[in-house]
DNA sequence: AACCCATGCAACCGCACAAAC
DNA sequence: TGTTTGTGCGGTTGCATGGGT
């Protein structure tokens, strides 16, 4: 994916692709200055060369110094079936719910690891391949059936799926909480050159 | 050791909506 | 009132990585 560097002559200027250290350095010092929004003259004002909306998405996503990062905990994945079976693909609203996490990060990990055992659960109940829809409503009966919501977390033992259950196996899944450097390393070089 | 495959996640894209002009 | 611009959201893509063979 090395589209960093669009051809054309209007774009010429705008970085796609991953972030660099550097960018998130400008952007985290830009914004401790001059506060977020505005996002596109954020953009250009702090000489980052990229869009406003990516920017707005790295600051949300990534950069923000409340953002909690990995490690979903039992409680937040309940919450988020429970909210998810009453709202759906609202990943923001949900979001609203779990402090620090992002939709983003929701959403991936609804399709990644819920939304996967959901699709084998169905077909492991019902033999046959069912469209979103019915995943959606089965996603609701399948967690329902196992894990009632005033189901104390600690003793929550979801069932094992042909053997492919890892993501309801205590401990709950552990995830790198690094990323090439870690949020704490950037806010304390934020820190030092920030003025 | 090398290759292949599945998985997780960061980031982009397209669309909708609201505010400003 | 129509157009432009900025923002937010959900869906999708593609790379990096780890595990299996």
């Amino acid at each position: 994916m090395d589209k960093k560097i669009c051809n054309n002559s209007q774009d010429a200027e705008v970085r796609k692709g991953p972030w660099t250290m550097e960018e998130d350095i400008i952007l985290m010092n830009y914004i401790a200055n001059h506060g977020e929004g505005v996002w596109n003259s954020l953009a250009r004002s702090a000489g980052l060369k990229r869009t406003g909306k990516s920017c707005r998405l790295r600051w949300l996503n990534y950069l923000r110094p409340d953002v909690r990062r990995g490690n979903i905990t039992p409680e937040e994945q309940l919450l988020i079936v429970e909210l998810h079976a009453k709202w759906g693909n609202r990943w923001s609203k949900i979001a609203k719910h779990l402090p620090g996490r992002t939709d983003n990060e929701i959403k991936n990990y609804w399709r990644t690891r819920i939304q996967k055992h959901i699709k084998q659960a169905d077909q492991t109940f019902t033999g046959q391949n069912l469209d979103q829809t019915h995943h959606d409503q089965a996603s609701t009966s399948y967690f329902s059936s196992f894990c009632p919501p005033d189901h104390a977390v600690e003793t929550y033992s979801p069932p094992s799926i042909d053997g492919h259950m890892e993501t309801f196996h205590g401990p709950f899944p552990t995830e790198s909480n690094e990323n090439i450097w870690s949020m704490e390393d950037l806010w304390s070089i934020q820190l030092l050159n920030g003025d």
